[in-house]
DNA sequence: CGTTGTTCGTGATGCCAATCACACACTGGG
DNA sequence: CCCAGTGTGTGATTGGCATCACGAACAACG
């Protein structure tokens, strides 16, 4: 089966790949099928939003391939991302849950597939299946945990280089407790890193260069090498 | 009934005064009765710490009198206040709920008088009540969205006055819509103001004159006047 | 009362990061 | 192949805010 973009369409939950260890994914046969059938899959090429702040929630979004970024705006133009998703994740979950407005945009970045969940039918199910709707709460409140952590990066975090630091050792595995080097794929331009850490591009881009001389980390191509973790941990305050 | 401190004990949910409109107060009759029996009441001098940041959460606290700052610190001592809490609100609510540790730390601003409730007791009478649950349940998606806005405020409002605008604004309450002079009662030292929109007490301070210099309010002792509402929302941007 | 501690106002100084301004590298498309 | 669009590196400049450093105002209290 094959789709645009050199995709391979995923339009049946039972055989999909990323079923382990993901919400919505890893659930009883009964509730995955059940899952399946109030489901209905898309694919969206690079750029689509799948939802737009402010919009009323229509339902869920679960991700099946590609990242989508999370961000907030305002009006002048300043955006902050709040969370890179990866396939497997929910998005959407708690403004159509309480039925707000989604509180960010949900942008793909790269071409990619995802399932959308009606909330009247998402609803009706976790109706149905009530360990489902446990597993829902627990989300919600890790999703509330994440974002007092961004509270904490945005307001304790004084300078540019420590939430840098702090966004590096984000992306190394925290096993493989060695410091050796880690290796890292990075998908994201410096203009998205900057707003990750509510900065410039330039700043970034000079970030790179400082931690480069600094020994702490190479970059050939799109992949990261963290050379230093210890120290990195070192320039943290939190 | 007396108590130190120049209080007077509420020990009773059933008659408490601030029973309409919160969370766990406006209840109906059997629900608050078990509360009442589940809860214990006690009085706490300025600057007690009800809970603190990174603690195996106990239970919750219900606020009957006073009021307490919510804040969480690095370990260099820089601090951010998340919340000014009032009496009725609920605190360590979604901690307690979720059992991962106190993410801020919930400190007495005035004497005051809580309620609190074990963390077990808690979860039977939720089972007990499922209406109460359901209550919770929006209460935390409240937080969520609160968080958020915090979220916006720290990372998308840049500079201090701005974000001071902000804070003066969210005094004022929004009804008496005519450009009126809006009287407020202010408890906060330009210490706290500093915490609360993550910038140094004597920049408060300047703003204060600034403010004052542009005719957008006065002060007098502790009572604040807020003279110029629609100039202040000219200067926000989210 | 004076003493002590907290809060507040404001000047002087210095620094860090935003901003502006280019030049260069890399990509994909016609 | 060139060309437009996007991403990257790095200098120069500047301003806003943190920091330091006082002194004054004010409350609490023996």
């Amino acid at each position: 089966m094959h789709a645009p973009y050199g995709l391979n369409i995923i339009d049946n939950c039972l055989i999909c790949p990323v079923r382990e260890e993901h919400l919505f994914c890893n659930l009883p046969l009964p509730a995955v099928q059940k899952l399946n059938e109030i489901k209905s899959t898309a694919v969206y090429p690079k750029s689509t939003m799948l939802f737009i702040e402010g919009q009323q929630p229509r339902g869920v979004f679960v991700l099946c391939a590609g990242k989508a970024k999370l961000f907030t705006s305002s009006s002048d133009g300043k955006t902050i991302i709040t969370k890179v998703s990866e396939a497997g994740d929910v998005l959407g979950l708690n403004a159509t849950i309480s039925d707000r407005p989604y509180e960010v945009t949900a942008e793909m970045m790269e071409p990619g597939q995802a399932n959308f969940i009606a909330r009247d039918a998402l609803l009706q199910f976790l109706r149905e299946y009530g360990e489902v709707a446990l597993r829902v709460a627990e989300q919600l409140s890790r999703n509330y945990y994440i974002a007092y952590e961004e509270i904490r990066t945005l307001g304790l975090t004084s300078s540019p280089s420590e939430k840098f630091a702090k966004l590096l050792l984000s992306w190394s595995p925290d096993k493989g407790n060695a410091n050796e080097p880690v290796h890292v794929k990075m998908t994201l331009t410096h203009e998205e890193i900057a707003e990750m850490i509510g900065t410039t591009r330039e700043t970034v881009s000079r970030l790179f260069s400082d931690f480069r001389r600094k020994q702490l980390l190479e970059t050939k191509g799109s992949t990261l090498v963290i050379r230093n973790k210890p120290t990195l941990e070192k320039m943290l305050n939190s």
